[in-house]
DNA sequence: CATGAATGAGAGTTCATTCAT
DNA sequence: TATGAATGAACTCTCATTCAT
């Protein structure tokens, strides 16, 4: 019996999780100006009006549907040394896997970023909030980054450089192939991405 | 007599590029959906019905405002041969300054193609457009990634993937970071870029 | 326990009432199509699924809340003989300072009034209540009209058409008169409307 | 030839007027929440897209179909001196028929200015314009209302108030009796109004 | 050719009302 | 009985496109 409030409120919480999905879908396939709340809602399996019941207007939906992911992610990249571990080069191909992991199964992340990212007076809140990300990542990155070159492993590049430019060439691929599950197309980026820490010979 | 519809078609050729060029700008900035015929028309300080005169559709303009760009650019990706000169490893740096510099003055390249990456279902002939256009940049750059393997200077990997990757760190270079014009960021970003070719040491 | 139900259905009215009182409130203030359900809820403070356990649609309410109004009115104008008393120049004065006085109180009273006065089409059965209302007023008034028209202190015109004109000018006040609490205006409007049944000179 | 341009403007003025026209009635009707652009579209015999031609907004429409109609009753309140001439009981005769007329052939106006009066929060600009109204009124007719009274046939009351009560009187008729064409009725609304400012006896 | 008035499909948003809990 | 989530009709406003001038 205690239960039946909390069932109430997962009820709702499940619907707004259904829209919010559904607006991540549909947001992420057309962007924001070719979006209709009515092929949310339709996605969502609700009715129209009730997409405004649990968002206000399609700009915070909107918000939303680009913070919901983005903190999805956010531990993969801010949370190095929970999930990686080795040597600096070891803990970056380790990363590096999981990020192109990470988006080729969920391209909507990365179509999303690109949308923010390719009109920052539009969205000048969800565009800083990236920016503070990547802020954050290149802060985090720094000190393996560091470490590598101690050990004469990576370049002497400044740490912010080289990890902007691995966020430059994640972004930067293209959905279509991240699409295609080719393992070896991976693996293949995966190794150039690391190319940009240090000079990499596959074997 | 014989000048006068010489010079109206000259007349008429400024009309439709002062349309052309604005609409490369509106569009760039604000993507298709939220730019209005009417903010074109008046960036080119035209009447908006004038637009019709010289493109009939929305849809249309834009992809002459996608296409003209692209075309402008393809040489510099296409004619390495003509543009760029010496070993291996010299004509792939004046490549990339030379692609970085573009991007770097003229940003509304970037961003449109982003828009149609970005929405390959939406724009299903310009997306065609841009992947025909890596394919050819692949088999143009290809010989020289070869040659530079033979001697030594470049990673041993599949020139198609060293290419596309190279095109992917391009288009994943921020627009923020590109409108900076500090030349130092430019030159670390292009080193950053080589080393996708190969292991590069900066002196 | 026979306490219970009663006790209970005394809970309800004061619940009704609170509602009631919110909805004269706010209608008076906004009019019928600006008025929304949610806010006479909150002003009532409870929910607006509440409302419509009282009042079955927002029409019905809103019939409500001017005829309960107009009730608490009413008394001060049919009730002539019971409220004022002396010659009827003295009662038609005590009637009038009772009225200005409850309009500069309760303003909500006018602005219902006129809203329904302003909409004939729209609430034509309040506008018929109105309509009986005026019409009792004038036969209530009548009889004292014409006494003080024989004893020669009233002007000789048709009593109808001299209530008929201090209605006019009862609602013509302007409310924003009215809820200036000078008292000198109140008299000297008071003094105005007396002079439409007889020739009044202040001392 | 010369009124090509002028016959071009003259339409689009018709075209306006038409809609402004329309505007007037359906507004005055129906008070602005319960009216729809469509209707006025309707009404005015254009499609609802053309009425946001020539008013940008349904609040800007509805400012236009009041100020309007107060700029075409206007004179008759504020140029007193050259509508009317006599004694000062003439003219404040003249006047009053003149208003009443005014009114009773066109009662929107009335209706329009009730509806502000009513909403003074809702719609303050065009308030303020008829509170000015209202000051420019009482300040040019209060000469007049001296001169009735250094004649004795005025009341010694303050000009503004008098005023003030008269246009309360004005303002409180109600519409019903304004249509009602009975002269008899109006005859009789004058004279009541007349009494407001001198002890008048019917002949 | 150039112009901009006319049109109406289509979108976001509001809100009375219903009804399951 | 009280609540508020769900619904969808209805409204305002935008804007590509047409076409008369």
């Amino acid at each position: 019996m205690p239960q039946q409030p909390l069932s109430m409120s997962e009820k709702k919480k499940q619907k707004r999780a259904a829209i919010l999905k559904a607006a991540i879908k549909v947001f992420s396939e057309k962007g924001f100006a070719e979006t209709t709340i009515a092929v949310i809602a339709k996605e969502a399996r609700v009715s129209f009006g009730t997409v405004f019941t649990y968002f206000e207007t399609k700009e915070i939906l909107y918000e939303k549907a680009v913070l919901e992911p983005l903190d999805e992610i956010k531990p993969y990249f801010l949370k190095v040394d929970d999930y990686f571990s080795g040597t600096p080069l070891e803990k970056i191909q380790q990363m590096i896997e999981t990020h192109v992991d990470l988006f080729s199964e969920r391209s909507e992340f990365l179509r999303l970023i690109q949308q923010v990212l390719g009109r920052p007076e539009r969205f000048p809140k969800l565009f800083e909030e990236l920016d503070l990300f990547v802020d954050d990542f290149v802060n985090i990155i720094s000190p393996t980054i560091e470490e590598g070159q101690r050990q004469g492993v990576f370049y002497e590049e400044t740490p912010a450089l080289m990890a902007q430019s691995y966020l430059a060439i994640l972004n930067g691929m293209r959905l279509t192939y991240i699409n295609e599950s080719t393992h070896s197309l991976w693996n293949a980026l995966t190794v150039q991405a690391l190319r940009l820490f240090g000079p990499i010979i596959k074997n």
